[in-house]
DNA sequence: CGCATTTGACCGGCGC
DNA sequence: GCGCCGGTCAAATGCG
């Protein structure tokens, strides 16, 4: 799914990198690799890095993102982890992806054996250039723990859906290479339509939908980028161009829900009569 | 008063 | 086994 999904996007840049795309050899590589845990320190990031990196260098020629005319100015961080893959090694990077909230509660320990998987959540991260740490999306997060990230100056926030029964979570932290730009990662899928009382015109990223002119203000700037460009993150940062997502093959815009959905993968969004 | 945020404590996973 | 670390809980506090 995530090959389908995923290839021959196109930048939402306006720089010369056109294209991103998602080797179908191994698609699972990176989208395990969590990119936004790799930027949370010197060591953390090598070490993801590396890991990243080994995937894209073991497994073919080609990497598993590869960037078509790739410049200093292109592209931005964007990745996500998708659940349902049994590769054995990467078990460890699958368990993160656990319902932390329930197995891990107070007096609510379970063994191991008998903690089953229950469900794996997606998760989706991608950096913007803002001044403002929590992006306003258009869903109402709670933020429910704070945590210093080693070697960063910036603490890590989490955040959760504050919509009964949904499970999503986010969370936020501030690039430590560079400081305008923040990180966030979403997990799970929203299964509810979005507050009403959100004025979507001040939402972001819904200005990524207009081709021209540019919005009068733009609060946040949208940045993916791939692993290999990640000492970018300044060149991209300066560059003043608008993001367009009209080219993102495989985002599609929802009425009446936008923003986040407009720029996240439609598997994340699954509208699905909510439960309650 | 109700809701959101803060923050120290706690827990489990992982590496050594 | 131990320590580190990421993630979460929950009481205290703040705010409208």
């Amino acid at each position: 799914m995530w090959d389908h999904e995923f290839r021959n996007f196109h930048c939402p840049t306006d720089h010369t990198c056109s294209r991103v795309s998602l080797s179908a050899a191994d698609p699972c590589s990176y989208m395990r690799f969590n990119f936004t845990d790799s930027l949370q320190s010197p060591i953390g990031y090598g070490r993801s890095l590396e890991k990243a990196l080994a995937f894209s260098h073991s497994s073919s020629s080609q990497p598993p993102f590869s960037s078509v005319g790739t410049t200093p100015n292109s592209c931005i961080s964007y990745s996500s982890i998708q659940d349902d893959s049994d590769k054995s090694n990467k078990e460890s990077q699958l368990k993160e992806l656990e319902d932390g909230s329930e197995s891990c509660k107070k007096g609510n320990k379970l063994p191991n054996k008998k903690r089953e998987k229950k469900h794996k959540e997606t998760r989706f991260a991608f950096m913007t250039k803002s001044e403002v740490d929590l992006l306003e999306d258009g869903y109402r997060w709670r933020k429910y723990g704070q945590k210093a990230v080693k070697n960063s100056p910036y603490p890590r926030s989490y955040y959760r859906c504050t919509t009964q029964k949904c499970r999503v979570k986010k969370r936020v932290e501030r690039s430590f290479q560079d400081p305008s730009m923040v990180i966030t990662t979403y997990e799970g899928q929203h299964k509810h339509p979005l507050p009403t009382t959100v004025k979507r015109s001040m939402l972001f990223p819904s200005f990524m939908l207009r081709p021209s002119p540019p919005p009068p203000r733009r609060r946040h700037e949208l940045f993916t980028q791939m692993p290999g460009d990640m000492n970018n993150y300044q060149a991209a940062a300066g560059a003043d161009s608008l993001m367009f997502a009209e080219n993102f093959s495989p985002f599609r815009q929802v009425p009446d829900n936008g923003l986040l959905q407009d720029m996240v993968p439609s598997a994340f969004l699954k509208h699905e009569p909510y439960e309650q």
